[in-house]
DNA sequence: CTGGGGATGGGGCCC
DNA sequence: TGGGCCCCATCCCCA
């Protein structure tokens, strides 16, 4: 296997130069010869379980899958197409490669695997009646589309077994909407929660700081703790790829993964750390287009980028210009706008919006009335 | 130049 | 303890 910075790929033409290093993708360049090309699927067809199927290499001593879920593609159950959507052909832009009929049969091979088992096939659809009111003025059908409405009944069946947003059992009865900053994901990192009892807190021995999770903890100590670094001689699990050192073996082998990025697309090969990160990027091969705006029917690959582009929709943005109170749909913005000479010397770079839920606050402490959300 | 979209990774949490 | 998922940040690119 060669791995190969993205710069001298033909797939890529991005120019990462400026990126971080951890942030510059790898390819890893396929030994196989060109064939000739072939006519692209429809991008509705392939919304398939393609990230399951990465490999791993041969030298790479990690186990073929360390998944134990099936994939989780179609958490949303929506899956837009150029057919059945609205958006404009230029709102789904599908890259106009060309597939090998190696990959085509690799695509209808996934395809295969599909098959919803009855039992998948029973699972309730997620309902999202418990989430906090901040989230009202961008209903979760739009972040968490729980209907495939543009999707076949059969389609819907089996894209709604694994719902991202399904609420865990443990959230039934609904809990108070402080609990639920987001559905799966509770806000305890920054010790703001009012009504949550107070649970035991896991410290790093080295920076103090504290975790409400043991493997909250273990992360951090494994990847963030750079206190850590000098105490790791105690420590005896060493990559053997660099000169990190860890205390567990399970440590290792989570770093390990950044080295071999096992998670590899069989279309580009690009390769990845994680199972999420390729199912992210195939969505750029497919088109999938899960998450739509009911704003625009504009369709996004990506939870997150949706969310930024519901922003746009906003007249008050999430980032505000503390010198002229121009806003911005995101940082960068305010950013490149300060660096134009607006911000106010000695002052907050920026001012963060509250009421547009601050990334480290409960829902709780934000007035219901407020106009714009962010999420 | 600005605003927006696409893509990716980190930090954190739950199961 | 590890996998999976989430939000968030940030990058590049393009209109």
């Amino acid at each position: 296997m060669l791995v190969e910075e993205s710069q001298s790929s033909r797939f890529v033409t991005k120019n990462y130069a400026h990126c971080p290093l951890k942030k510059r993708p790898v390819l890893v360049r396929e030994e196989r010869p060109a064939t000739p090309p072939t006519t692209p699927p429809h991008p509705a067809h392939l919304a398939t379980r393609l990230y399951h199927d990465y490999h791993y290499d041969t030298e790479n001593d990690e186990p073929e899958n360390l998944s134990t879920k099936p994939e989780d593609l179609s958490k949303t159950g929506n899956y837009p197409s150029k057919a059945s959507s609205p958006v404009s052909a230029s709102a789904i832009k599908v890259e106009p490669r060309e597939w090998t009929q190696h990959q085509l049969d690799y695509l209808a091979a996934c395809r295969t695997r599909l098959e919803p088992t009855p039992t998948e096939l029973a699972r309730p659809t997620p309902q999202y009646a418990y989430l906090p009111t901040l989230y009202s003025s961008y209903p979760m059908e739009e972040l968490y589309p729980a209907t495939p409405a543009l999707s076949p009944p059969t389609h819907a069946q089996l894209y709604s077994r694994y719902s991202p947003a399904s609420p865990p059992s443990s959230c039934s009865p609904p809990p108070c909407p402080e609990d639920l900053r987001s559905p799966g994901s509770v806000s305890s990192d920054s010790g703001v929660s009012v009504s949550a009892p107070r649970r035991p807190r896991y410290q790093c021995p080295d920076c103090a700081k504290s975790y409400s999770t043991y493997s909250g903890l273990s992360k951090h100590q494994q990847y963030h703790c750079a206190a850590a670094e000098g105490s790791l001689a105690r420590k005896s699990f060493s990559c053997k790829y660099c000169a990190k050192v860890y205390t567990s073996l399970g440590a290792l082998k989570m770093h390990i993964r950044t080295h071999t990025l096992p998670c590899k697309c069989h279309l580009c090969g690009k390769a990845f750390s994680r199972p999420w990160l390729l199912q992210g990027h195939i969505r750029t091969h497919t088109g999938e287009k899960p998450f739509s705006c009911h704003h625009c029917r504009r369709a996004f690959a990506d939870r997150s980028n949706l969310r930024a582009h519901l922003q746009t929709h906003s007249d008050v943005k999430k980032y505000s210009c503390s010198g002229c109170g121009k806003t911005f749909s995101r940082m960068s913005l305010l950013s490149k706008h300060l660096e134009g000479g607006c911000g106010t010397p000695g002052s907050s770079p920026y001012e963060y919006r509250p009421e547009t839920l601050p990334p480290t606050h409960g829902p709780q402490s934000l007035p219901h009335s407020a106009t714009i959300h962010a999420y």
